[in-house]
DNA sequence: AGTTTAACCGAACGTATGTGCGACGAGGTG
DNA sequence: CACCTCGTCGCACATACGTTCGGTTAAACT
């Protein structure tokens, strides 16, 4: 009874997988990673929200239908992944630290130092090729939008709590796109000359002024003269580990 | 009866494998390979020749102790391979084509929704509304620490600048572990029910009291009855695009 | 010889789990 | 509007499967 919002997302789409299917295909994967055997039907249900087992069962042969999916009749836990959402395969490997190898959209990016406060940004910028860089960390591709594959693309660790007001805190990863130009709305990495420090805000041109604009809306914007600031890069991208 | 041909091959080692505890680790790893899935008692007893299958029970229980297996008790086919008979570890693809690719970690993450300001957290749990298309997003699972493989972990939109005292802004993904407890210094999304709204911040337990204390430090703890508190998840990270 | 113990057997038990069926609301269609 | 399909639910059923327990056998030890 309740509400019963949850509309059949209109999903007219003939051998396209709706929202629930998605789902289970997910859960299904994350649970054999973490298992090392499938989930019963009762188990998909309960981490799908779907009441009936009969409709697992239902969703179930509708992947088998899609080929995502084999199943063994009669059995239990009979199920076969045949690829992930991605028509990508799927490997499990079956250790003591369950590890999975598959095949992503993710960018490698070289953590080339970090960036605290009231200090320049550090930057060999004859950095030819990376050098040795601390640690490479892989961001998903779609966060770094149309840059994905630009070869200037490095990531900072934040240090320091000098950046609240991007919304960047201690130990933050920000990937940065290597330019000296951005436009209005960009985040940019820029060094103020006068104060000798880098900070993160957005970008307006206003004129020969700079409006530095923090990103907590409850704190005031910065304007400087266009010739003090130098523009270090374009932030693609925030991680935060937590 | 024939002849007892094979005796009981004098087994007197004590952490060593016996003939039947082999055949059982090797047939256990073809199944996995063949099927997807692991093989029953009983289908390991007819591989084996055991008649009984409280034999099959007592030899896995055996390869238990040598850390060859793991087992999820009352769990059909429960079965968790560690290893091979050479201390291998032991992978299984499934696909019909093999294709390896780079070994890159993500784990994809389904995205239930969006959390706002003034909202509780919508989630699955109670119902299924989902207002925006469902996506996946993969993140890098060193990202997520040791939740990379839970099958509970969900992605929200934040929606609105009500986060900002969790560095959290408009638009950021959050990757929340679902769960109803938290340790001092968790970062978590919870529900107050006095004000009926969801709010993310740094957990700390005070006696009878709950402290929730924004990541912004120029900003203000909270101080609430620890009954008027319900934790939704634990965020692990948090990801922005710009 | 008596005792202990590892390995095994058979059968019974209970529950974990896949399957089938009737029903219902929302769309879409003629 | 009648009629159909799709996605969903609840429920009952049969069986797939893990667990338990009494009992047996042979090797090892006292």
């Amino acid at each position: 009874m309740a509400n019963t919002e949850s509309k059949r997302t209109s999903r007219r789409d003939p051998n396209k997988l709706s929202e629930r299917q998605k789902k289970i295909l997910v859960f299904i994967e994350q649970f054999l990673k973490r298992n090392g055997y499938p989930p019963t039907i009762r188990e998909i249900g309960e981490a799908v929200q779907i009441a009936s087992t009969s409709v697992v069962n239902y969703n179930l042969n509708k992947l088998v239908n899609g080929s995502y999916l084999e199943r063994s009749p009669d059995v239990s836990r009979g199920l076969r992944l045949l690829k992930n959402l991605n028509n990508e395969p799927v490997e499990i490997e079956y250790t003591h630290e369950i590890r999975v190898i598959e095949a992503s959209n993710v960018t490698p990016v070289p953590m080339l130092g970090k960036i605290a406060a009231g200090m320049p940004l550090m930057l060999p910028e004859n950095h030819s090729l990376y050098p040795d860089p601390d640690e490479i960390v892989e961001v998903p591709s779609p966060l770094l939008g149309r840059y994905a594959n630009s070869d200037n693309i490095y990531a900072l660790r934040v240090q320091g709590d000098s950046m609240v007001d991007a919304l960047v805190g201690d130990r933050d990863i920000i990937v940065v796109q290597r330019q000296e130009t951005a436009e209005n709305g960009d985040m940019v990495a820029v060094l103020l000359e006068d104060s000798n420090e880098t900070t993160l805000k957005y970008f307006y041109r206003e004129g020969k002024l700079i409006r530095l604009q923090p990103a907590n809306t409850t704190m005031d914007p910065i304007l400087v003269d266009a010739r003090r600031v130098k523009i270090q890069g374009r932030v693609l991208a925030v991680l935060r580990q937590l």
